[in-house]
DNA sequence: AAGGCGATTGCCT
DNA sequence: GGCAATCGCCTTT
């Protein structure tokens, strides 16, 4: 299991977003090793009313700014972390947004870090583990000390999947955003249980 | 210097 | 389904 190259970054986050869909969130921690399937993103750019880069270079966002590949955590309500996928060339600010994860490997340890106990086996404590951005932050351990941090070349790093059919991916418009809400820059894997929230239509 | 609010979550009704 | 929690960031005085 191998970090996915600059080159897979360095695309527009619209192409990223739905690439990044059934490849692997992986974070080593000493000998754990802590792994999920990216099952729902969604993209942010730079002429984005709704991306934190559409007012500039801001101390927070100067990694969205740089070369696709980098890690961007921000801080948000007070108390959730929320991991992004910088992509793009240098200068250009934009990224992708890991919403959900299905959990693979290090399953413990996202319960001890997200302070729930997963033996009684319940399928919904499961899937309560990653399946939102401040949860799967949460679940992984990833905080601002984590921006900026290498994807290429580290202990955190995205690595090949399974490959997801075009039919099997749903567009959606985003989450959580109080403008640009008709853009449909969100994108799942149909089906998928770990979805934080499902498309209205079929 | 101050105020509004957020790429959310979990608890309460 | 509604809403409080909680604080850093950005905009406005």
């Amino acid at each position: 299991m191998s970090p996915l190259p600059r080159s897979f970054f360095t695309r527009s986050s619209l192409i990223v977003a739905k690439e990044l869909l059934g490849t692997l969130l992986v974070r080593r921690i000493g000998r754990t090793l802590l792994s999920g399937i990216i099952v729902e993103t969604e993209a942010y750019r730079q002429d984005d009313p709704a991306s934190h880069s559409y007012r500039g270079i801001t101390d927070r966002t100067r990694v969205m700014f740089g070369i696709g590949g980098h890690l961007y955590v921000y801080f948000t309500y007070g108390m959730h972390h929320c991991a992004n996928v910088v992509t793009g060339p240098d200068g250009r600010g934009e990224a992708v947004l890991i919403r959900a994860v299905e959990p693979v490997s290090g399953i413990e340890r996202m319960a001890v870090n997200r302070a729930k106990d997963v033996k009684s086996g319940r399928r919904s404590e499961l899937i309560s583990l990653t399946n939102g951005p401040g949860k799967l932050a949460q679940a992984f351990a990833l905080t601002r000390e984590h921006s900026g941090a290498d994807l290429t070349d580290g202990s955190i790093f995205i690595a090949e999947g399974e490959r997801i059919p075009r039919k099997r991916i749903v567009a959606a418009t985003r989450i959580g955003i109080s403008v640009a809400q008709e853009q449909p820059w969100r994108f799942y894997i149909d089906g998928n249980e770990w979805v934080s929230k499902k498309s209205q239509h079929h």
